[in-house]
DNA sequence: AAATTCAGCGAACGGCTGTTTACTGAATGA
DNA sequence: TCATTCAGTAAACAGCCGTTCGCTGAATTT
């Protein structure tokens, strides 16, 4: 048999995430298709070999990266469709916990706009799969809120890309807004864009039938 | 006194083309922060060290493709906006323009797109700067339509960056619907999604002032 | 207790990188 | 006509790259 949890498998599993958090680290100031296989493994401080017990390759552990850093993403989502609560209230609460998202994965969201129109083909798949499940997430949580007679299933889809296109953009805009030698102000900023942008997109949406 | 078109300067601005269209080319398939300065020297067919007659680095040579793709954008964008017409009229328009702009230019989105985000920071920094501008153009060209009661500068701005946003992400999903092995049922989809978001903000923008 | 698995190591490989150097020779200017 | 400018060259530099190899020794299995 085999066990899920012997020590040799959690040595395994270690030098895996730390291999996984270099790169994220190393990422901060590059794309991944400039980093370099060594240049991860001297940051984890194991030899260069060792790489290819975890990966296959660089782009392979960028694939890795896209499902850590898009499933926090999607726990988020998840509390935000959760809410049962009115227009204004969920503004509010879907730009706060973008911005709390932002602070606490930083690394996270660089990742994952760097590279969704980055230079590695299997890593920008994997992020517009993913983006697409989002999509029909919310998609599916709106849509028994909407009066089916003026919103076919097309409608509701291209609303929910633009929730979730708006989101990463809200998420990138406070990236930058909290980046180092920002003020606050600008983070507030942000956030009262970001408020009023999904403002109007409500206002779209409730008037959606006058056409 | 100095010449602008002695036949010494034009060669040397023909090199200087051939230096950027080759990098144009390579960086359909990587990012700028991977791109080396051989290989794009090896691509025009000179010798390494010319490079620097014309570029200090890459990022350079990066901020100068900023310049010329986002001035390509530019002439569509005041093309757009010297339109007069209706609402309906000028989001077909629009839409039209950007499938036909990423048709005719699709190194230059993908540059864009790729490098808006990417691991160069005077290029990520450039071409904020320029769209920055853009989101001006369109505020100015915007305000006399909008009551100015309901709208604020703040809220005309608010606009305008939600209308450049768009068409970033407009322009990028037409050239992944345009990629090889797509079907042109893909870019009819993207043109009819880009629309439909676009006449959403237009009803939000109608029904502002009930807020 | 003996056999096996396997994560990590160290060394070596050919190949590619950015940058500097002194140079050539055609376009330019006096 | 003669001197100067300067875009492009060829060669060399140290340094890093991804990948492969056989090996070690502790965890695991029999």
């Amino acid at each position: 048999m085999s066990h899920t949890s012997g020590v040799r498998q959690a040595q395994k599993e270690k030098t895996r995430r730390a291999l996984m958090d270099a790169a994220l680290g190393l990422l901060e100031d590059q794309s991944l298709s400039s980093l370099g296989l060594r240049e991860v493994t001297r940051a984890v401080g194991v030899a260069p070999a060792a790489f290819y017990r975890h990966f296959r390759d660089l782009s392979d552990l960028g694939v890795a990266l896209v499902e850590e850093c898009l499933s926090s993403l999607h726990h988020m989502i998840g509390a935000i469709l959760a809410g049962q609560d009115g227009d204004e209230e969920r503004i509010e609460a879907t730009v706060d916990a973008v911005a709390e998202h932002v602070r606490r994965y930083p690394a996270h969201i660089r990742f994952i706009a760097r590279e969704r129109h980055g230079g590695v083909r299997p890593v920008r798949q994997a992020i517009a799969a993913e983006l697409d499940r989002f999509a029909d997430e919310v998609a599916t949580a709106f849509c028994p809120r909407l009066p089916a007679e003026s919103w076919p299933p097309e409608d509701v889809r291209m609303l929910a890309e633009m929730y979730v296109d708006h989101m990463v953009m809200t998420a990138t805009a406070f990236l930058e807004a909290q980046a180092d030698h920002s003020e606050a102000a600008d983070e507030r900023r942000v956030a009262a864009t970001a408020r009023k942008q999904l403002l109007l997109i409500s206002l779209g949406r409730r008037h959606w039938h006058d056409v």
